[in-house]
RNA sequence: GCGCCCGUAGCUCAGUUGGAUAGAGUGUUGGUUUCCGAAGCCAAAGGUCACAGGUUCGAAUCCUGUCGGGCGCGCCA
């Protein structure tokens, strides 16, 4: 099949290469192949005439006249128009519009993945909790957006390593430890009903944390025969252990699974920590001042420089931060993939400075940052508080328990990673059957209850697909979803370009629409063998990719709901 | 005060990196089922793309300024 979008710039930049030799790149680029908004103007439309006359000063519609002379021909193209104030539209032959309906119910599971690896070695680092509290909803938008972004740099054949990153070193631990600590001083002796773990503690301190699970924490480390409550070392590891494994259920319940976790103390431990600092004094651009030793970041566009290491002798977070994507870079990734909140913007620069400073070749953007702005939670008209300190905050299982883990993903991947997003989950529950998620997952439905009407499936379609007559499918409802089919990989490779998982939700709320749409208005079941064969092949290719565009952001196509 | 992000229909948001007449969902109003799943479909109404300039064949999109909102600005992470 060579009428895709991609295949089509080329054929017209071929052309244009023979009316303008001598064009400048940037112009080249420019020239795009699109899908006009109204089906009136063609299946596509090439602004290539328009783009050369700014770079040649010309007249746009005469060079449009010079590019259509200059055309190779094409037998998938049944004509070609010059249009408005220059574009070239074009319209395929039914055949060609056809095709897609092979191509996707040949390819399957892999309609809409890039044909071959690019082998790109990327890590998508995501979540990176503490290890001192489960997992909030703030956790959950980034699980979903990683693991989704994830999906699609798999489809596009990168070479994609989940991981994540433990900051089990430093304050935050220290204060789980001694907050589990003071718990564990106020159990009696008799024990402790499960009532009282969840009231408040006087001997917490101020910045410690005060969540019901601390209490359940301190319970289970005293339940062990050699427990020692002034053993701070031995809570400290009891208590990092506990919560790892309960965020390893959070993330479980949300179908995420991570290939690599990389503990932050283990920097410590291996002396990579030490070895950073050493390289960057080394590199002349750090400096001792008030007791503490500084790193020159200003040189790299900070706006003011860093302590890297306190007056007290310990390092600030960032030392190991650094440590910690040295090893991504010398790990083989040449492509890092951050996900975070956008609070945390403020590191992007500082990161990025240390790993320019050691002066390792590491490209100054490494590593990318996606920021997500915060979720907020809205229960009973007001903001539930999404703090770790506060200990009351709306955890990913609460949600996933609530609404269900396909919804919940659906929810956290609709908007942009910018866009602030209010979960309300009165709402969320009220309008649980009018949610977008089902109206997608519906169409999935219908799919598979006409094939099994008709008593087909895929598989059968497939072996006899080259004696169906295409050609057939020429109801409105029919050419809009054949050009959205052609449209899949198209949006797959932008949605993975611009790591916005948003785009896939958008597609599949339209494809959707136009199923639903086709269904209201054709029947499938009919006794014209050829236009139903012609038929049901176009909807087992709808659903096939219906399927494949949620797999993609991890939620399920379910056969019956 | 400085930095980053944002401002599109009553509400929640898309808008394919500058394209043709501005797009959905939700809400409102009306219609739709002897027939493959009505969790659906069809239609109406709803807009100074925050505001003012600039760049050009062409701007919601790029540049400057103003107004409004969020986040950050620690020898916390």
């Amino acid at each position: 099949m060579q009428n895709t979008r991609a295949d089509f710039r080329q054929w017209f930049l071929d052309a244009v290469g023979e009316v303008a030799p001598e064009m400048a790149e940037d112009f080249v680029r420019q020239i795009v192949v699109e899908r006009p908004r109204q089906a009136a103007h063609g299946d596509y439309a090439c602004n290539a005439a328009m783009v050369l006359a700014r770079a040649l000063k010309k007249n746009p519609r005469e060079l449009a006249q010079q590019i259509l002379g200059a055309l190779t021909t094409n037998e998938s193209v049944a004509r070609l128009e010059i249009a408005g104030a220059g574009f070239i539209n074009l319209y395929l032959t039914p055949k060609a519009r056809g095709s897609v309906v092979t191509a996707a119910l040949r390819e399957g599971e892999r309609f809409g993945w890039a044909k071959a690896s690019c082998a790109i070695h990327t890590i998508v680092e995501f979540v990176s909790a503490n290890p001192t509290g489960p997992l909030h909803v703030g956790h959950g938008r980034q699980a979903a957006l990683g693991d989704a972004i994830s999906r699609l740099l798999i489809a596009q054949g990168y070479d994609v390593t989940r991981e994540f990153y433990y900051n089990d070193a430093g304050q935050q631990i220290h204060n789980l430890a001694i907050s589990v600590q003071a718990r564990a001083r106020e159990i009696k002796p008799s024990g402790w009903d499960s009532s009282e773990i969840g009231t408040p503690s006087g001997g917490i301190p101020e910045n410690g944390y005060h969540g019901a699970y601390i209490g359940e924490i301190a319970r289970d480390y005293l339940a062990r025969p050699e427990a020692d409550v002034n053993d701070l070392d031995a809570i400290r590891r009891f208590a990092v252990t506990a919560l790892r494994r309960e965020q390893d259920i959070d993330l479980q319940a949300f179908m995420v699974h991570f290939d690599h976790y990389y503990l932050e103390s283990s920097l410590y431990a291996d002396g990579r920590v030490e070895k950073t600092v050493q390289k960057l004094v080394a590199s002349g651009r750090t400096f001792e001042q008030d007791g503490a030793l500084w790193l020159r970041t200003t040189d790299y566009g900070d706006d003011k420089d860093r302590v890297m290491r306190k007056a007290d002798g310990n390092y600030t977070y960032f030392v190991p931060d650094v440590a910690y994507h040295v090893t991504k870079w010398e790990r083989g990734f040449v492509r890092a993939i951050n996900i975070q909140g956008s609070d945390h913007h403020g590191t992007i620069t500082r990161v990025r400075a240390g790993l320019q400073a050691l002066d390792i070749g590491i490209p100054e953007n490494y590593p990318e940052y996606i920021l997500h702005k915060m979720v907020t939670v809205m229960r009973g008209g007001q903001e539930v508080k999404i703090s770790k300190r506060a200990g009351s905050y709306v955890t990913v299982r609460d949600l996933i328990d609530e609404v269900g883990c396909d919804a919940v993903r659906f929810f956290l991947l609709m908007r942009k990673a910018d866009s602030e997003f209010v979960f309300d989950i009165d709402l969320a529950l009220a309008q649980a059957e009018e949610n977008p998620v089902y109206y997608v997952q519906y169409a999935h439905a219908r799919v598979c209850s006409v094939l099994r009407q008709a008593q087909v499936n895929n598989q059968m379609i497939v072996c006899g697909i080259d004696n169906v007559d295409l050609t057939l499918l020429t109801r409105p409802h029919e050419e809009t979803l054949l050009r959205r089919l052609a449209d899949f990989p198209f949006e797959v490779t932008s949605a993975a370009k611009e790591l916005a998982p948003h785009q896939m939700i958008t597609y599949l709320r339209d494809l959707a629409g136009d199923f639903h749409g086709y269904y209201s208005a054709e029947r499938f079941l009919i006794d014209d063998q050829a236009l139903q064969q012609a038929r049901l092949a176009l909807v087992a290719a709808v659903g096939q990719t219906l399927r494949n565009a949620l797999a993609l952001l991890g939620i399920t196509a379910p056969e019956r709901m």
